[in-house]
DNA sequence: GGTAGACCTGGACGC
DNA sequence: GCGTCCAGGTCTACC
C-alpha cells in the first residue's frame, strides 16, 4: 500500500534525513543507495507495521507492508508528519538569515526541519545516550535497547519497533545494563520509563506550542539524564529554537571558526550565536562550517 | 551559583 | 593479552 504525504514548501526529505544523526538510530534504516528511510513504528493498538519513506512531489512516498484499517492507516499519517514536521514553517528563518553567507543554503535546500521519532519519549531516550558517549556507542546502545525491549515486526522479527515505556520499565537495572550497555544511564531510563508508564510523566502534553520555552526547558530538566545540553537539543527537536545545545563538538567548531583553534568556553559558543536570538539553535544547527 | 569528582563504556595506545 | 588513559554530559556534594 502506498500514500503521499504534503508538506508545506519548500521541502526536501533528503535534508530532513540529514538534519542530525537520528536516521542512524533503530529503529530507523537509512539506505543511502536507494534514499529510502525505512521505519518500524508501533501503533496505539499494538500493531507493529514496517514502513518505507521517500521523496516524492512536494511531500512523501510511504510505502506500507500489509493491510491496514482506516484508523492505522490515520495513525501513519500523523506519526510520519510529526516526524518530519511536514506542517513547520521556516519562511521568518530564511527572511532572518538570508544576508548571512554561512547560512545562504538554508531556503535553498529547505533546511530547517529536523528528523524526529514519532514520540517525545523515544526522543527523550535517545537524547540521554547520546550524553557523555560517542556516537558510536549511542547507535550500539540504541540498537541494543531496540534488539531487547521492541516489539517485533509479524513476520520479520528481526526488525523491531522502540520499544513502549512499559516493556523497559518492567525490566530492571541490571538486565539494562546487561543487556544493554547503557552503563551509568540505565537507572535514568528505567526510572524514565516507570514515570511515563504509570502516567507520572506526560511527556506528549510537551509538544504543545501554547507552553513558554522556559517552562518547557524546566520540564525537560526535571529529567534524570537530562542537562543542560539534552534539554536544548529536545527543545530544538520540538521547534524551540532559542537555546543552544553547547556540547563537546560545539566548543571544538566555534574554536575552529572564530578563534583560530584557540581553547573556547561555552559563553563564547553563546556569543557567537547570540544575534540570531529565536533562530538561534537552527542556525548552529545548519551554518556552513565547512564554507569559507 | 560555581566547582570537583564520580559515573560507565569502548577505543587507542604502550608494553 | 593486559593495563592505562581518554572522551563524552550529568548528577551530587560541597564550598
Amino acid at each position: 500500500m502506498n500514500l503521499t504525504l504534503t508538506a508545506k514548501a519548500p521541502f526536501s526529505f533528503l535534508s530532513v534525513v540529514r538534519s542530525h544523526g537520528w536516521a542512524q538510530l533503530a529503529p530507523f534504516r537509512w539506505n543511502s543507495e536507494d534514499q529510502i528511510l525505512g521505519v518500524t513504528l508501533r501503533l496505539a493498538n499494538g500493531s507493529v507495521v514496517d514502513t518505507s519513506l521517500q521523496e516524492a512531489a512536494g511531500g512523501i512516498r510511504v510505502h506500507l507492508e500489509g493491510p491496514l484499517n482506516l484508523d492505522e492507516l490515520e495513525e501513519v499519517k500523523t506519526q510520519v508528519s510529526w516526524m518530519f514536521g511536514l506542517q513547520q514553517d521556516f519562511s521568518a528563518f530564511y527572511v532572518a538569515t538570508r544576508q548571512e553567507p554561512k547560512l545562504a543554503q538554508v531556503k535553498e535546500r529547505a533546511q530547517g526541519r529536523l528528523l524526529r521519532s514519532p514520540s517525545l519519549f523515544e526522543d527523550v531516550v535517545k537524547t540521554i545516550l547520546t550524553t557523555n558517549t560517542l556516537w558510536q556507542a549511542t547507535i550500539r546502545m540504541t540498537h541494543n535497547l531496540v534488539q531487547q525491549f521492541g516489539d517485533p515486526l509479524p513476520g520479520n522479527p528481526e526488525r523491531k519497533a522502540f520499544p513502549t515505556p512499559a516493556s523497559i520499565a518492567n525490566s530492571n537495572e541490571e538486565t539494562l545494563r546487561a543487556k544493554t550497555r547503557l552503563g551509568y544511564r540505565a537507572p535514568y531510563l528505567l526510572v524514565l520509563s516507570q514515570q511515563v508508564n504509570c502516567g507520572e510523566l506526560d511527556l506528549e502534553i510537551l509538544k504543545d506550542d501554547s507552553l513558554p520555552t522556559p517552562e518547557l526547558r524546566k520540564r525537560l530538566l526535571a529529567v534524570k539524564g537530562v542537562g543542560a545540553y539534552a534539554a536544548a537539543n529536545l527543545l530544538l527537536l520540538l521547534g524551540r529554537y532559542d537555546y543552544l545545545p553547547v556540547d563537546s563538538w560545539a566548543i571544538k567548531m566555534v574554536s575552529q571558526e572564530w578563534h583560530d583553534g584557540q581553547p573556547v568556553t561555552s559563553a563564547d559558543v553563546e556569543r557567537a550565536f547570540e544575534r540570531w536570538g529565536q533562530w538561534k539553535a537552527l542556525a548552529y544547527n545548519f551554518w556552513d562550517w565547512e564554507a569559507s
